[in-house]
DNA sequence: TTACAGTCTGAAAGCGCTTTCATGACGAGG
DNA sequence: CCTCGTCATGAAAGCGCTTTCAGACTGTAA
């Protein structure tokens, strides 16, 4: 009904020229020129030049939907995220979408909540739609089960260690990211900081979490319990869980928090104890998100590449494609000094 | 080659199970089946229980690339966004995902990056994609191109106000909004506000503005145009724009930023200056992004709610999808007074 | 000259579904 | 008892592309 309507709506209406119409323009057959739009077999100059001709005068675009059925592959890749609204995950998706885009592809979204469940079903939606391959951002899922997912599809996934056919696995390093954020700290005469976790199930907040206690004992320092309370990379639980280290009278002079979200969330709750940062507290953060250059103060965090891993995720799902094997790996953290630290 | 794999990779592998394979189990001929799954003829009650049965043991799963290419429709909506990070448009996509998603159609994202050519290029990528429509957050495109676009496509569109059939244009009160906020710094008894514009040939920037001279001169007070300095929407801009101000040396007790990042921006502006939110220069911005609340202030602000403005957006499209005619309409603007404002 | 790889190209068979179109069955009207 | 709508159903023709298969040449070895 719709869609077979009148064209010219937009400039080049990439509606109704066919495959077949270029065919019959060019005077070859569709094979041919499916040979030619593919690079699937060798074509002669002067055909390959009557089609090419064709197709621009036509204005002819590929249907994506008639490819997809005809050929399997449907020029796009799922994508896994866990909020597409975060200011970690936008960036990452950023990266993705550029990067893909390049290439022809599109990049097909879905959120899974940060549930295991939820996620399992968008890969279901995923693959009903035929993605050529799907990209996980971190996520729940188990080990296993991406193994498995490779077996059928070319798989790229973030904050994992995995080694298996068609699936590569890109892990920042979060235990050095821990370790050299506590680094600074200690090298800025702290001795008593506490750490705000991220959710405990996921495996960065684990890493981030060893590289703080690493740190500490190469300072020969011993990691106080005390001092580490939970929280859930929210905003909010970062505000919580000053108040429980506040309200537990634990003494410290620095916070480092798991992510940026919850740096934001700790520096409010230290505001609303009168507590100033700097000048009484310092803090640190983890991720860099776009945010923390502009709060005040600045913060000083560790930088994780988000956007780039974006781009390198893709550039791998994009390789993955091409039947190569990437040999991929993620910019290694970098500590950024800004204004929410000093001097103990 | 690749998807054709053996089966068994996820728990339902929504793989090689076909409608005709269905239709076989069920005994009735592939249209019969057709016909139930899309509810398009009176099919005989003992028929459809078959059907149903054969679906259930089989765990089929239609193929939407087939059902595109046979229909014509995708059941995917094209989502034409500007910057897919970004905390303003990320919380409308959420809004959109999800309330797409429950009727079982997928949300395809691309960005625009604030320019028009690069949107129409999207827009042909959604089309040659076959989306059945397309959602347009703000956007550079013309009203003319829109309209002519909602000709073979329903279109929904935010920060307009058109009029065309199948297209419904959902417009966030701007100007009220923008009254809101001068009011409650007027009622504070400030007298001297300054007004951080967004980028100026956006829609939204222009009502915003409107509404801050609207609400002084509703005060009796002549708009003062050395204290309205332009800003991009980002933080930088407002950073800058405050240094501008200040510079100008045009007195000044208060701060209205069209956005929220630039607020965020305005706020480190006027710290490094060491001038002190509230207690020398009152703030409020606009938008009430997810950050606002956890600022130091806590920012006041309008409330602009936009993951609902993104679901209104969703189910506006999926009744134009089912041939309605929708009548949406949008929350009206509200204050949030957080502390970042007080008595002059 | 005949035969046989090796190249390029076209015909045709799908991919999995939707949608006419045609058919057979069935009850109603004459 | 025969004809004519009605209604549920099946057969078959696509949707626009890819890909196999076979044919038509070319060139070369026998």
């Amino acid at each position: 009904m719709r869609g077979g309507k009148k064209a010219g709506s937009t400039a080049h209406d990439s509606g109704k020229v066919t495959l077949e119409m270029v065919a019959l323009a060019a005077g070859v057959s569709p094979s041919t020129v499916s040979r030619i739009l593919n690079g699937t077999a060798v074509v002669s100059d002067d055909k390959r030049q009557a089609v090419d001709h064709a197709i621009a005068t036509l204005g002819f675009v590929p249907n994506p939907v008639a490819r997809g059925l005809a050929g399997g592959r449907t020029l796009s890749v799922g994508v896994v995220t866990q909020a597409i609204d975060s200011p970690f995950y936008g960036a990452a998706l950023r990266g993705i979408e550029d990067e893909l885009g390049g290439a022809g592809y599109s990049p097909l979204f879905v959120s899974g909540h940060w549930n295991a469940a939820h996620e399992a079903r968008c890969i279901d939606v995923l693959r009903s739609r035929r993605v050529d391959g799907i990209i996980v951002l971190t996520g729940r899922l188990s080990d296993a089960a991406l193994t498995a997912l490779a077996q059928s599809l070319p798989v790229v996934v973030t904050g994992r260690n995995l080694q298996a056919p068609s699936l590569v696995s890109l892990n920042f390093d979060n235990f050095e990211g821990g370790r050299l954020a506590t680094h600074h700290l200690l090298s800025l005469g702290h001795r008593r900081i506490a750490f705000i976790t991220g959710d405990q199930r996921h495996p960065d907040s684990k890493e981030r979490l060893r590289g703080y206690r690493a740190a500490l004992q190469a300072a020969g320092l011993t990691p106080d319990p005390a001092l580490v309370v939970p929280g859930q990379y929210t905003e909010d639980s970062g505000r919580l869980a000053v108040e429980r280290l506040l309200d537990s009278r634990a003494p410290f002079t620095a916070i480092f928090a798991a992510n940026d979200q919850m740096a934001f969330g700790a520096a409010l709750g230290l505001h609303r104890r009168r507590l100033r940062v700097p000048q009484d507290v310092s803090l640190v953060g983890f991720d860099d998100v776009a945010g923390a250059m502009f709060t005040i103060p600045p913060l000083s965090t560790v930088h994780h590449p988000v956007v780039e891993l974006g781009q390198i995720a893709a550039k791998a799902m994009l390789q993955l494609l091409a039947g190569q094997a990437p040999e991929m790996a993620l910019p290694a953290p970098r500590f950024i000094v800004r204004e929410s630290t000093r001097q103990a």
